[in-house]
DNA sequence: AATATTTATATCGTTTGCGATATAAAATAA
DNA sequence: TTATTTTATATCGCAAACGATATAAATATT
Protein backbone atom coordinates (compact mmCIF):
# COMPACT_ATOMS: atom_id res chain seq x y z
CA UNK A 1 0.00 0.00 0.00
CA UNK A 2 1.43 3.13 -0.86
CA UNK A 3 0.73 6.28 2.05
CA UNK A 4 1.33 9.53 0.76
CA UNK A 5 2.08 10.86 3.92
CA UNK A 6 4.69 7.92 4.67
CA UNK A 7 7.01 9.48 1.50
CA UNK A 8 10.03 11.13 2.28
CA UNK A 9 9.65 14.08 -0.27
CA UNK A 10 6.20 15.00 2.07
CA UNK A 11 8.42 15.22 5.14
CA UNK A 12 9.47 18.38 6.44
CA UNK A 13 11.58 16.85 9.52
CA UNK A 14 13.30 15.20 6.89
CA UNK A 15 13.87 18.37 5.41
CA UNK A 16 14.63 20.62 8.13
CA UNK A 17 17.49 17.68 9.42
CA UNK A 18 19.04 17.39 5.98
CA UNK A 19 19.37 21.48 5.53
CA UNK A 20 20.65 21.37 9.14
CA UNK A 21 23.43 18.41 8.15
CA UNK A 22 24.32 20.41 5.02
CA UNK A 23 25.01 23.92 6.37
CA UNK A 24 26.90 22.52 9.31
CA UNK A 25 29.01 20.23 6.53
CA UNK A 26 29.35 23.79 4.71
CA UNK A 27 30.57 25.43 8.39
CA UNK A 28 32.98 22.77 8.78
CA UNK A 29 35.84 23.56 6.35
CA UNK A 30 36.35 27.21 8.45
CA UNK A 31 35.53 25.69 11.83
CA UNK A 32 38.48 22.95 11.36
CA UNK A 33 40.92 26.09 10.74
CA UNK A 34 39.93 26.93 13.83
CA UNK A 35 40.12 23.83 15.71
CA UNK A 36 36.47 23.69 17.12
CA UNK A 37 33.09 21.90 15.84
CA UNK A 38 29.98 23.85 15.25
CA UNK A 39 28.27 23.56 18.60
CA UNK A 40 31.37 24.38 20.41
CA UNK A 41 30.84 27.56 17.59
CA UNK A 42 27.02 27.93 19.24
CA UNK A 43 28.51 27.78 22.49
CA UNK A 44 31.14 30.45 22.01
CA UNK A 45 28.91 32.39 20.23
CA UNK A 46 27.00 32.57 24.01
CA UNK A 47 30.08 33.61 25.31
CA UNK A 48 31.20 35.99 23.27
CA UNK A 49 27.93 37.75 23.69
CA UNK A 50 28.24 37.63 27.43
CA UNK A 51 30.83 35.84 29.96
CA UNK A 52 31.23 34.49 32.31
CA UNK A 53 27.69 32.64 32.17
CA UNK A 54 26.61 29.48 33.77
CA UNK A 55 26.63 26.22 32.27
CA UNK A 56 22.64 26.27 32.58
CA UNK A 57 21.99 29.78 31.11
CA UNK A 58 24.48 28.34 27.98
CA UNK A 59 22.31 25.20 27.67
CA UNK A 60 18.95 27.22 27.89
CA UNK A 61 20.18 30.21 24.74
CA UNK A 62 20.76 27.15 22.84
CA UNK A 63 18.10 24.94 23.55
CA UNK A 64 19.88 21.86 24.74
CA UNK A 65 20.38 20.07 27.72
CA UNK A 66 22.99 20.12 30.23
CA UNK A 67 23.69 16.53 29.48
CA UNK A 68 25.26 17.88 26.34
CA UNK A 69 26.46 20.56 26.88
CA UNK A 70 28.81 19.55 30.13
CA UNK A 71 31.04 17.46 28.14
CA UNK A 72 31.10 19.99 25.14
CA UNK A 73 32.61 22.58 27.59
CA UNK A 74 34.88 20.17 29.22
CA UNK A 75 36.53 20.20 25.71
CA UNK A 76 36.33 23.55 25.21
CA UNK A 77 38.00 24.02 28.66
CA UNK A 78 40.70 20.97 27.30
CA UNK A 79 41.20 23.21 24.58
CA UNK A 80 42.45 25.88 26.46
CA UNK A 81 39.26 28.09 25.08
CA UNK A 82 37.28 28.63 28.23
CA UNK A 83 38.08 27.67 31.78
CA UNK A 84 35.24 27.00 34.38
CA UNK A 85 34.76 27.52 38.17
CA UNK A 86 32.37 27.15 40.86
CA UNK A 87 30.39 29.94 41.77
CA UNK A 88 31.30 31.73 45.26
CA UNK A 89 27.65 32.53 45.66
CA UNK A 90 25.98 29.56 44.66
CA UNK A 91 28.17 26.22 44.83
CA UNK A 92 25.76 24.47 42.68
CA UNK A 93 26.91 26.12 39.94
CA UNK A 94 29.48 26.09 37.10
CA UNK A 95 30.61 29.62 36.20
CA UNK A 96 32.58 29.32 32.29
CA UNK A 97 34.53 31.68 31.25
CA UNK A 98 36.26 32.24 27.81
CA UNK A 99 40.63 32.52 27.95
CA UNK A 100 42.33 34.95 26.30
CA UNK A 101 42.81 32.31 23.62
CA UNK A 102 38.36 31.41 23.39
CA UNK A 103 38.56 35.57 23.29
CA UNK A 104 41.19 35.77 20.15
CA UNK A 105 39.07 33.13 18.31
CA UNK A 106 36.21 35.72 17.73
CA UNK A 107 38.46 37.46 15.73
CA UNK A 108 39.25 34.81 13.79
CA UNK A 109 35.94 34.08 13.45
CA UNK A 110 34.30 36.79 12.39
CA UNK A 111 37.31 37.29 9.63
CA UNK A 112 36.49 33.44 8.37
CA UNK A 113 33.44 32.21 8.97
CA UNK A 114 30.44 35.41 7.80
CA UNK A 115 32.72 35.70 4.47
CA UNK A 116 33.56 32.07 4.12
CA UNK A 117 29.46 31.11 4.40
CA UNK A 118 28.72 33.83 2.13
CA UNK A 119 30.77 32.50 -0.31
CA UNK A 120 29.13 28.93 0.17
CA UNK A 121 25.56 30.42 -0.15
CA UNK A 122 26.06 31.97 -2.79
CA UNK A 123 24.95 29.38 -4.87
CA UNK A 124 22.04 28.93 -3.31
CA UNK A 125 19.26 30.92 -5.12
CA UNK A 126 17.76 32.71 -1.93
CA UNK A 127 17.78 36.74 -1.75
CA UNK A 128 17.33 38.47 1.91
CA UNK A 129 13.86 38.37 1.94
CA UNK A 130 13.85 34.54 1.31
CA UNK A 131 15.83 34.50 4.07
CA UNK A 132 14.35 36.77 6.62
CA UNK A 133 11.22 34.86 5.62
CA UNK A 134 12.40 31.14 6.20
CA UNK A 135 13.84 32.69 9.80
CA UNK A 136 10.69 33.77 11.03
CA UNK A 137 9.15 30.62 10.06
CA UNK A 138 11.65 28.62 11.58
CA UNK A 139 11.19 30.91 14.73
CA UNK A 140 7.46 30.25 14.84
CA UNK A 141 8.39 26.90 14.73
CA UNK A 142 10.70 27.00 17.39
CA UNK A 143 8.85 29.04 19.77
CA UNK A 144 5.81 26.76 19.31
CA UNK A 145 7.87 23.22 20.28
CA UNK A 146 10.16 24.39 23.00
CA UNK A 147 9.30 24.09 26.43
CA UNK B 1 33.53 43.89 20.43
CA UNK B 2 30.30 43.22 19.03
CA UNK B 3 29.99 41.44 15.86
CA UNK B 4 26.38 41.12 14.46
CA UNK B 5 27.42 38.76 12.26
CA UNK B 6 28.34 36.07 15.21
CA UNK B 7 24.91 36.77 17.56
CA UNK B 8 23.36 33.75 17.59
CA UNK B 9 19.95 35.50 16.91
CA UNK B 10 21.51 36.13 13.43
CA UNK B 11 22.34 32.05 12.59
CA UNK B 12 20.39 30.93 9.82
CA UNK B 13 22.22 27.65 10.74
CA UNK B 14 21.26 27.91 14.40
CA UNK B 15 17.63 27.85 13.76
CA UNK B 16 17.34 24.96 11.04
CA UNK B 17 19.53 23.18 13.58
CA UNK B 18 17.13 23.59 16.41
CA UNK B 19 14.03 23.36 14.90
CA UNK B 20 15.08 19.95 13.18
CA UNK B 21 16.10 18.73 16.69
CA UNK B 22 12.57 19.74 18.18
CA UNK B 23 11.08 18.28 15.49
CA UNK B 24 12.51 15.07 15.89
CA UNK B 25 11.71 15.31 19.59
CA UNK B 26 8.15 16.01 19.02
CA UNK B 27 7.94 12.68 16.54
CA UNK B 28 9.98 10.64 19.48
CA UNK B 29 7.15 9.73 21.63
CA UNK B 30 5.25 7.97 18.90
CA UNK B 31 8.80 6.29 17.60
CA UNK B 32 9.03 4.95 20.49
CA UNK B 33 5.72 3.11 20.65
CA UNK B 34 7.09 1.97 17.71
CA UNK B 35 10.54 0.76 18.63
CA UNK B 36 12.60 2.76 16.57
CA UNK B 37 14.45 6.19 16.27
CA UNK B 38 14.23 8.71 13.67
CA UNK B 39 17.06 8.16 11.36
CA UNK B 40 15.49 4.43 11.49
CA UNK B 41 12.17 5.57 10.52
CA UNK B 42 13.89 7.83 7.40
CA UNK B 43 15.31 4.42 6.42
CA UNK B 44 12.52 2.33 6.77
CA UNK B 45 10.34 5.04 5.02
CA UNK B 46 12.60 4.56 1.53
CA UNK B 47 12.02 0.89 2.40
CA UNK B 48 8.37 1.55 2.53
CA UNK B 49 8.70 3.00 -1.14
CA UNK B 50 10.71 0.38 -2.80
CA UNK B 51 12.06 -2.44 -1.95
CA UNK B 52 14.81 -4.41 -1.48
CA UNK B 53 17.35 -1.71 -2.25
CA UNK B 54 21.14 -1.54 -1.92
CA UNK B 55 22.63 0.31 0.77
CA UNK B 56 23.85 2.70 -1.24
CA UNK B 57 20.59 3.54 -2.79
CA UNK B 58 18.96 4.13 0.69
CA UNK B 59 22.38 6.17 1.64
CA UNK B 60 21.60 8.59 -1.53
CA UNK B 61 18.20 8.94 -0.88
CA UNK B 62 18.85 10.38 2.43
CA UNK B 63 21.79 12.18 1.90
CA UNK B 64 23.86 10.29 4.14
CA UNK B 65 26.69 8.60 3.76
CA UNK B 66 26.99 4.58 3.84
CA UNK B 67 29.27 4.73 7.46
CA UNK B 68 26.23 6.31 9.12
CA UNK B 69 23.67 3.90 7.11
CA UNK B 70 25.42 0.78 7.58
CA UNK B 71 25.46 0.55 11.40
CA UNK B 72 21.82 1.78 11.32
CA UNK B 73 20.29 -1.16 8.98
CA UNK B 74 22.56 -3.15 11.48
CA UNK B 75 20.49 -2.41 14.38
CA UNK B 76 17.14 -2.65 11.92
CA UNK B 77 18.43 -6.46 11.50
CA UNK B 78 19.01 -6.97 14.80
CA UNK B 79 15.47 -5.88 15.90
CA UNK B 80 13.76 -7.98 12.84
CA UNK B 81 12.70 -5.01 10.55
CA UNK B 82 15.20 -5.48 7.86
CA UNK B 83 16.98 -7.67 6.19
CA UNK B 84 20.24 -8.00 4.19
CA UNK B 85 21.99 -10.31 1.62
CA UNK B 86 24.32 -9.66 -0.69
CA UNK B 87 23.30 -9.79 -4.50
CA UNK B 88 23.99 -12.54 -6.62
CA UNK B 89 24.58 -10.26 -9.45
CA UNK B 90 26.80 -7.75 -7.91
CA UNK B 91 28.74 -9.88 -4.44
CA UNK B 92 29.50 -6.11 -3.52
CA UNK B 93 26.08 -4.82 -3.56
CA UNK B 94 24.55 -5.14 0.11
CA UNK B 95 21.05 -5.85 -0.75
CA UNK B 96 18.13 -4.70 1.87
CA UNK B 97 14.29 -5.88 2.33
CA UNK B 98 11.66 -5.60 4.87
CA UNK B 99 10.70 -8.60 6.65
CA UNK B 100 7.27 -9.12 7.79
CA UNK B 101 7.47 -7.09 10.70
CA UNK B 102 9.07 -4.00 8.91
CA UNK B 103 6.44 -4.40 6.19
CA UNK B 104 3.49 -4.28 9.35
CA UNK B 105 5.08 -1.42 10.68
CA UNK B 106 4.26 0.55 8.13
CA UNK B 107 0.36 0.20 9.04
CA UNK B 108 1.35 1.25 12.83
CA UNK B 109 2.94 4.30 11.63
CA UNK B 110 0.20 5.43 9.35
CA UNK B 111 -2.43 5.11 12.28
CA UNK B 112 -0.02 6.85 14.84
CA UNK B 113 2.55 9.30 13.46
CA UNK B 114 0.92 11.76 10.65
CA UNK B 115 -2.27 12.39 13.05
CA UNK B 116 0.17 12.82 16.02
CA UNK B 117 2.29 15.09 14.76
CA UNK B 118 -0.52 16.96 13.15
CA UNK B 119 -2.10 17.35 16.92
CA UNK B 120 1.98 18.56 18.52
CA UNK B 121 2.30 20.75 15.06
CA UNK B 122 -1.44 22.46 15.71
CA UNK B 123 -0.32 24.44 18.38
CA UNK B 124 2.03 25.97 16.04
CA UNK B 125 0.70 29.22 13.64
CA UNK B 126 1.59 27.76 10.19
CA UNK B 127 -0.71 27.43 7.45
CA UNK B 128 -0.66 24.89 4.36
CA UNK B 129 0.94 27.64 2.61
CA UNK B 130 3.82 28.64 5.26
CA UNK B 131 4.72 24.79 5.09
CA UNK B 132 5.00 24.75 1.11
CA UNK B 133 6.94 28.07 1.30
CA UNK B 134 9.16 26.39 3.89
CA UNK B 135 9.51 23.31 2.14
CA UNK B 136 10.50 24.66 -0.86
CA UNK B 137 12.97 27.44 0.62
CA UNK B 138 14.58 24.27 2.36
CA UNK B 139 14.96 22.07 -0.57
CA UNK B 140 16.54 24.74 -2.50
CA UNK B 141 18.78 25.16 0.02
CA UNK B 142 19.93 22.01 -0.07
CA UNK B 143 19.77 21.08 -3.68
CA UNK B 144 22.65 23.89 -3.86
CA UNK B 145 24.63 22.43 -0.94
CA UNK B 146 24.57 18.61 -1.99
CA UNK B 147 27.18 17.13 -3.84
C1' DA C 1 16.16 22.26 63.38
C1' DA C 2 15.19 18.19 60.71
C1' DT C 3 13.17 16.52 56.51
C1' DA C 4 11.73 16.86 51.91
C1' DT C 5 11.95 19.04 47.52
C1' DT C 6 14.06 21.55 43.96
C1' DT C 7 17.96 23.09 41.34
C1' DA C 8 22.51 22.75 38.95
C1' DT C 9 25.78 19.67 37.19
C1' DA C 10 27.73 15.50 36.10
C1' DT C 11 28.00 10.65 34.50
C1' DC C 12 26.57 6.58 31.83
C1' DG C 13 24.85 4.07 27.85
C1' DT C 14 23.02 4.05 23.17
C1' DT C 15 22.43 5.92 18.56
C1' DT C 16 23.87 9.23 15.17
C1' DG C 17 26.98 11.67 11.95
C1' DC C 18 31.14 11.79 9.84
C1' DG C 19 36.29 11.72 8.65
C1' DA C 20 39.64 8.24 7.87
C1' DT C 21 40.80 3.84 6.59
C1' DA C 22 40.25 -1.13 5.14
C1' DT C 23 38.60 -4.81 2.10
C1' DA C 24 36.53 -7.27 -1.52
C1' DA C 25 34.52 -7.27 -5.97
C1' DA C 26 33.83 -5.19 -10.41
C1' DA C 27 35.32 -2.34 -14.17
C1' DT C 28 38.99 -0.37 -16.81
C1' DA C 29 43.60 0.14 -18.66
C1' DA C 30 47.99 -1.51 -20.10
C1' DT D 1 45.83 -11.49 -19.04
C1' DT D 2 47.68 -8.75 -15.52
C1' DA D 3 47.73 -4.45 -13.17
C1' DT D 4 45.24 -0.42 -11.83
C1' DT D 5 41.33 2.07 -10.59
C1' DT D 6 36.76 2.47 -9.14
C1' DT D 7 32.79 1.04 -6.54
C1' DA D 8 30.18 -0.80 -2.51
C1' DT D 9 30.35 -1.73 2.00
C1' DA D 10 32.29 -2.08 6.50
C1' DT D 11 35.04 -0.70 10.60
C1' DC D 12 37.09 2.60 13.82
C1' DG D 13 37.33 6.71 16.64
C1' DC D 14 35.42 10.92 18.23
C1' DA D 15 31.87 14.39 19.19
C1' DA D 16 27.26 15.21 19.65
C1' DA D 17 22.20 14.39 21.43
C1' DC D 18 19.53 12.61 24.79
C1' DG D 19 17.07 9.47 28.26
C1' DA D 20 18.10 7.84 32.77
C1' DT D 21 20.33 8.29 36.92
C1' DA D 22 23.49 10.24 40.58
C1' DT D 23 25.17 13.85 43.67
C1' DA D 24 25.72 18.06 46.06
C1' DA D 25 23.93 22.39 47.33
C1' DA D 26 20.15 25.48 48.00
C1' DT D 27 15.34 26.15 49.14
C1' DA D 28 10.95 25.02 51.09
C1' DT D 29 8.15 22.43 54.32
C1' DT D 30 6.92 20.51 58.68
Amino acid sequence: MVYNELKLENQICFRLYTASRLIIQAYTPMLNTLGITYPQYLALMVLWEKSPLPVNTIAKKLLLETNTITPLLQRLEKENLVKRQKSEVDKRCQMVDLTPLGKEMQEKAINLIPSGMAERLSICPLNINDYINLSKELDTIINSLKK
